[in-house]
DNA sequence: CAAATATCAGCCTCACTGAGATAT
DNA sequence: CATATCTCAGTGTGGCTGATATTT
């Protein structure tokens, strides 16, 4: 009947897992979204902006950089070859690895990349202040540091 | 090499969704292994906590405030059902609802699921203040809130 | 030998879509 | 008729596991 719309109950309202992740399924759509009207993902988003900004980059390197499993890096890294964003040549000082490379393409669709996803945190983030955005950023920045600092494991 | 742990990306690591996507990962990792302790999961754990508050509900409503899918409310009601922990009968006023009511068995689960649930989050923000906790959660109750506010739509 | 890398094949769950049957 | 509910079948992807071959 109408009473409105039910709430959400207070168990899930006030846990901060509940919470974070309901914000993580808006901010995800927004930026997958956005990816995708320029035909790419957040995968292919991560690997060229760690390419950019550390330069060419074992594929070991960059997984772990981005928090991206190994696996999953392959997948990547061979879609922007076949792209053309980037290239992958064996690294002459240790036969293990790939050198991956982002190419001048890949720089162009980088930057734009980087434009959509703007778009996209300003939308999910409309009507909030620089100074309540930093606060936000701070606070999320400190649990994923905290996750691999000393005394993250279980205390036996 | 030594060159202790490469850093995330600056693109990466100042970006809201990239963030808060994190933090997810990390909190539904944690609340998904206590759960699954006690042999339960998220969804199992939002529809008991819903009719716990609400009481008696029929399956569109119980989706709607957990903005979990119709599709995967049907599952988890038809799991916690075979548990023994919800009943499901038809509504008597409306031939198209079913009504499911939580059983005592469900509320004892609902409470061991609470407590495993609670320590997760302690786990996730071990070392932070109540009042760090309460300025989080006050931020990203405004997203959640936010996002199906007026003004939500495309400014076409 | 142990450890690290790249690759592949596959798994599971979450979030979601589409369609159908039924009832209002 | 349009709308709402429940159900089923299926999709896609993100995050992850395990195994293998190779190299250090």
């Amino acid at each position: 009947m109408g009473i409105r719309e039910r709430a959400t109950p207070a168990r899930l309202r006030t846990l901060p897992s509940w919470l974070v992740n309901q914000v993580a399924i808006t901010a995800n759509r927004l930026t997958d979204q956005a990816l995708a009207s320029v035909g790419s993902r957040r995968y292919h988003f991560a690997m060229l902006a760690a390419l950019d900004e550390f330069g060419p980059s074992s594929q070991a390197d960059l997984g772990r950089c981005t928090s991206i499993d190994r696996s999953d890096v392959v997948a990547a890294i061979g879609a922007l070859v076949e792209q053309g964003y980037v290239r992958r040549g064996p690294d002459p000082g240790d036969g293990r690895r790939n050198i991956i490379t982002i190419t001048a393409a890949g720089t162009r669709h980088l930057r734009e990349l980087g434009a959509v996803v703007a778009a996209a945190q300003d939308e999910l983030l409309r009507s909030w202040s620089a100074d309540e955005r930093t606060t936000l950023l701070d606070l999320l920045t400190r649990i994923v540091d905290d996750r691999d600092a000393p005394g993250a494991g279980p205390p036996g």
